[in-house]
DNA sequence: TTGTCATATTCTAATATTTGAATGTATGAA
DNA sequence: TTCATACATTCAAATATTAGAATATGACAA
C-alpha cells in the first residue's frame, strides 16, 4: 500500500463530524475522555469507540494517568487537515479557457482517438 | 448546516481512491470522461457515477463540447487537499509533557469534579 | 435515418460504517 | 475488600456506500 492510498484511508476515517470534534479538540492540548465528554453531545462508549478507531489508525495515542486515559495527536498531517477544514475560500476556480458560461474556445485536452 | 459540517460531508464524499484519482487528474487540466477511463482502471459507468456525485455536490463541474463532458476543478478547497495528501511528513507530532514512554510529567488538562 | 460514440441513469447486491445497549475491567478511595 | 469512577469492548441493528449490469440518451457521421 503506498503513501496517498494510505493518506486516503486516513481521510476516510477521520471524515467524520465526531471524529473531527475530537481531533480539533486533541489539536488545542492533551485531553482526556471525561474531557471530551463534556463538550461532545454522543455518549460515552460511542467516544471510546471513535477513540479507539482513531488510534488503531495511529492518529492518535495516549498515556495512562491513575484512571484516566489521556488522548494526544500523534500524527502530523491532522493539524494541517484540520487548518484547511476550517480556511474560508471565497470564490470558485477559475473555469478553463473554454467556459460553460460563454461556451468560447475549445477543449485542448487529449482524446481518444 | 454550518461551514464545517459542510465541508466535513466534503471531506467524506471525497475520500475514495478513485474519486481522489479523478480529481488529481482534474488538478492538472480539462478532462473528458474518455480521458478519464483511459489512465483509471474502472468501469466507465462507475467513473459517471463517481463525476455524478462530485458534480452534485459542486466539486467539480463540466461544458459540453461536442458529444464529450470536458470536466474541470471547481471548488477551491480541492487543490489544498491535494496538497496536503501528497505531503511527506518525517516524523510523528511532539509528545505531550508527560510521555506515555518516559511517564514523567502530570497532565494539567480540565478534569470532572 | 440509421448507426455509433460518449456518457448517464437506474436498479440491485454486496459490503462497510455507525450507533446504542449491555456489560466488562482496571484503578483508587474509603 | 468493597465501591465508585473512568473507560473499553462486544454485539446487533440500522443505515450508507459502492460497484456492476443493463439500459437509456443525445450528438454527430455516413
Amino acid at each position: 500500500m503506498n503513501n496517498l492510498t494510505a493518506r486516503i484511508d486516513l481521510l476516510k476515517l477521520i471524515a467524520h463530524p465526531t471524529r473531527i470534534a475530537i481531533l480539533d479538540e486533541l489539536s488545542k492540548g492533551v485531553k482526556c475522555v471525561s474531557d471530551l465528554e463534556e463538550f461532545l453531545e454522543v455518549s460515552q462508549s460511542n467516544i471510546s469507540q471513535h477513540l479507539s478507531s482513531l488510534r488503531l489508525a495511529g492518529i492518535i495515542d495516549y498515556f495512562i494517568d491513575g484512571r484516566l486515559r489521556c488522548y494526544f495527536l500523534k500524527n502530523p498531517f491532522i493539524p494541517d487537515l484540520l487548518e484547511i477544514l476550517k480556511k474560508e475560500y471565497s470564490c470558485d476556480l477559475p473555469g478553463p479557457e473554454c467556459c460553460p458560461v460563454t461556451k468560447k474556445g475549445t477543449y485542448h485536452g487529449e482524446r481518444r482517438k
